[in-house]
DNA sequence: TTATAATTTGGAACCGGTTCCGAAAAAAGA
DNA sequence: TCTTTTTTCGGAACCGGTTCCAAATTATAA
């Protein structure tokens, strides 16, 4: 294990000017060439522990997630590690398994760690993650949902579900069900469907039922023959692509040919849905491009630069085999 | 930030008393209530970084990931986060993005920041992973592969390919197609074969052909139609959940009926295979499970206990709809 | 050439813990 | 009670770096 004192040693200088020489301070050219060459012959690279413990910071980014197994949290995480691994920063990964009290703890936990920056994929922002944030004194980064006091990057919920909303209505669709999640989650639960009912307000004569589920398939399968049959739609707008795929077995579980008795679409793009039989229409949020903008945002916010309240990500409607052309 | 310098002050002992009682040296019962009472009140916890300096040591446990958008690997991460969490190691997560090279260089990294032992999520085992193990001299545990050089916990291949290809036979199919993957990956390419042919050899008459595609799902809906032009067979078996979606998807665009004109199935269980339709029959691997056990066996390792050098985890046949029954 | 300003360097203290070992205290044995 | 053994305790060195600041060296200006 060479330690700084070996190279030290080697180049003929002090302890303090090896640091000097790796931190950007000041150093002849003469002897930065002598240390350089002592380092590339021996391999040598610092103690993170140690720069740790006297610096008080670390290249550490914590990044908080509600579960490891979702097709959104995979892509955003690949995305910042695809620009973390190239700036040497760490990632650190903690799960919170969809559990609200959990993910308070994380900050706190990674606080503790000396992360630089904490990034937070979050599905709402309660009180007590104010008032944790207050504590720890971190810079921090949500993505995909906004507050006032954070930066965020977001995918942009309200466009992608206003243009989905256009391109059913151009399909002619005008009894449609809105199968959506609950409002604690304003991206998935208000901006999806205040976007989707712009679209529809724009065009006299249709007729739209909101409806709710929860985030999982199984509860989709469920509630799906309770919407036909209360309000037999032509189409049913699922606030996530998981829901759609719930929608999907419903149908066919139900008999029902689609898009010729039920057409379906979602949000997301999960790679899914371009498997299943028929392909599902929905709008494409880029999350790994999300993850990698979230990185760089936080990197600039550990260096103290100015960056936007909010960043858009971007998303493409993806028509396919989902929805039927009535008209 | 509350140092071990204030706990042993306001108890009025030394530092070294304090150390000595946070990682079981002697103390007296009188003492030792002092310290922890002081601890409580202040909500003490040591810097990991001081400690890891000085200790040469960390609780930290590295677990690198061929890729992480992944069902397998998001279950096994979930289970191993399970039990580290609950004894306070933490888990560092190492993507290695598909990339031998750079899972080598995780190898190194991770060795680097004192990790106390690395669990490799592994595809295949390099004379290079043999190299980088025995240059960092870590406890290594794999998952989902086994080496005779480390210790392992694996899905048992074998006999789920074998009991899969009894339920098959039984149910008539006797002009079967095995769809399966590169003999790199001796688990998923050469175990899963072996068990299911050895079943087939179990029923005279029966005639089966081998296929090889990769693990993409596009490029098994690009082999199936082939299959079927080559050979015809009444069932397709697929050596994993991702192959056997890309040959339901083949199935239905080359109008097919699933299972009348042509059945399929999958290993894995991922849980997308109960949302098709129809839903496909495979043979689920506890992954979650076989992450805490790994996680267990590392933990094992660490404190130098014994432990087998192969572990099991479960795996069940779900028969679901899309085999049919011939006879 | 001399004086002044700027740059470079190194020694020492320090970060928050762990470890060692001699001294002190407590417990056990004769 | 005295001697021996065991347990407890604290001081000091140390882990591998960073930081500060005075001294030394180099560069610039008069």
């Amino acid at each position: 294990m060479v330690t700084i004192s070996d190279i030290a040693k080697i180049a003929g200088v002090a302890k303090s000017t090896v640091s000097r020489y790796l931190n950007g301070g000041s150093i002849s050219e003469t002897t930065k060439k002598k240390i350089e060459n002592v380092i590339a012959a021996t391999g040598y690279s610092p103690n993170k522990f140690a720069q740790s413990l006297k610096a008080k910071r670390t290249n550490i980014i914590g990044t908080i997630v509600p579960r490891l197994d979702s097709f959104a949290t995979s892509q955003t995480l690949i995305g910042i590690d695809d620009h973390l691994r190239e700036l040497d920063c760490q990632m650190v990964i903690s799960n919170s398994s969809q559990d609200l009290k959990r993910e308070i703890e994380n900050i706190y936990s990674l606080a503790k760690q000396k992360v630089a920056g904490i990034i937070l994929l979050a599905t709402e922002i309660t009180t007590e993650h104010l008032e944790a944030f207050r504590t720890v004194q971190l810079p921090v980064m949500l993505v995909g949902q906004q507050h006032d006091q954070f930066h965020s990057v977001i995918h942009n919920d309200y466009d992608a579900a206003y243009e989905l909303g256009k391109y059913i209505l151009a399909n002619g669709h005008r009894k449609i069900a809105y199968l959506g999640v609950t409002e604690k989650d304003v991206a998935v639960g208000i901006k999806r469907k205040e976007g989707f009912r712009k679209a529809v307000e724009e065009v006299p004569g249709s007729k739209v039922r909101y409806f709710e589920t929860s985030f999982k398939i199984e509860h989709s399968i469920q509630k799906v023959p309770e919407i036909l049959e209360e309000f037999n739609p032509t189409i049913i707008v699922c606030a996530t692509d998981n829901i759609a795929l719930g929608a999907l077995k419903a149908a066919h579980m139900n008999r029902l040919r689609v898009p010729d008795d039920l057409s379906i679409t979602g949000f997301g793009g999960y790679e899914i849905t371009e498997i299943t039989h028929p392909s599902i229409t929905t709008a494409k949020f880029y999350y790994r491009e999300a993850g990698n903008l979230a990185a760089r945002n936080m990197v600039k916010l550990v260096n103290e630069e100015e960056i936007n309240q909010i960043t858009f990500s971007r998303y493409k409607i993806l028509e396919r085999e989902s929805v039927d052309k009535l008209k």
